[in-house]
DNA sequence: ACACCTGGTGAGAATGATTTTCAAGTCGGG
DNA sequence: CCCGACTTGAAAATCATTCTCACCAGGTGT
């Protein structure tokens, strides 16, 4: 080859059972779920996908931007499937109820702290962690 | 014991040979480190530190608040000497080059959000990755 | 200085999440 | 159909972090 690659053509992705099983599991539910969780959650339903596959599917698709990727205080990486747009959340410690929210005055000042020292390609994560109202009620 | 514990006696912390060297390595360096790359300075040193001690020893620390904490994007836990008050970090990707940041309308903002949810007994994390001046001349 | 109790150590095994292997299965265009 | 490129998934490999547990050392009372 010389010079005739395509500007890094993304491969088409191909609909197979097992990408579309992640997904509907994703969709059905309302908060942060783990690999692990997804991978039982559709083995119990007998819709079963390698646990590989999981892991895979679920990594593209927080690429791909469809699905927010976050990590428990515990380092664990829980997936949950989000609106389009920038956002952060609300997450309760012990339920995992999620609230997302979003703060365009927090956007500008990470931008701007970055810009001051000069770093580029920026990028951040903010959480916010507690104990739902529900929750709360001992 | 009826009631006579002292309000949660928090154990003295005995002044160690492998304490002290965990929180001189700290000392020593600006920026983030794991507890392996901890632990493989002190070895390269000459004044071994077993891996278990290393990581008991660095959670102490950051529990009382002697050292920040904070997770890699690929998860790992990273430590570092701070300032006492509450803070945030702009770390660079490539050479772990960290630059401490405060931002008291983000500390409100994140008390607010909860607040308007109810969710009590809040904490947040808020970090800014990038890549510093001096790794952007690649 | 001495015995003793308790916290501290560390080598190695155990965990647990995530990744890699790689042989076998699937898709879709020609 | 037919082939090559993309996918799978069971099992093995990585890797960070934790646990076990026999052994060691700091502090205390005598
Ligand atoms: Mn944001
Ligand atoms: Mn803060
Ligand atoms: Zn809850
Ligand atoms: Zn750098």
């Amino acid at each position: 080859m010389t010079s005739t690659e395509p500007p890094a053509e993304s491969a088409p992705l191909r609909p197979t059972r097992q990408r579309r099983a992640v997904s509907e599991a994703l969709a059905a539910c309302d908060d942060f779920r783990s690999a692990q969780e997804i991978h039982e959650l559709l083995g119990r339903r007998g819709d079963p996908v390698g646990l590989a596959t999981v892991y895979r599917t679920l990594q593209r698709l927080a690429d791909a931007g469809e699905v927010d990727m976050l990590r428990t205080e515990d380092g664990e990486a829980v997936y949950r499937r989000c609106s389009g747009s920038h956002h952060h959340h609300l997450v309760c410690r012990s339920c995992g109820a999620t609230v997302e929210v979003e703060g365009p005055a927090v956007e500008r000042w990470t931008r701007a702290i970055a810009d001051r020292h000069g770093f580029a390609d920026v990028s951040h994560t903010l959480e916010i962690f507690g104990t739902c109202p529900t929750c709360a009620e001992s």
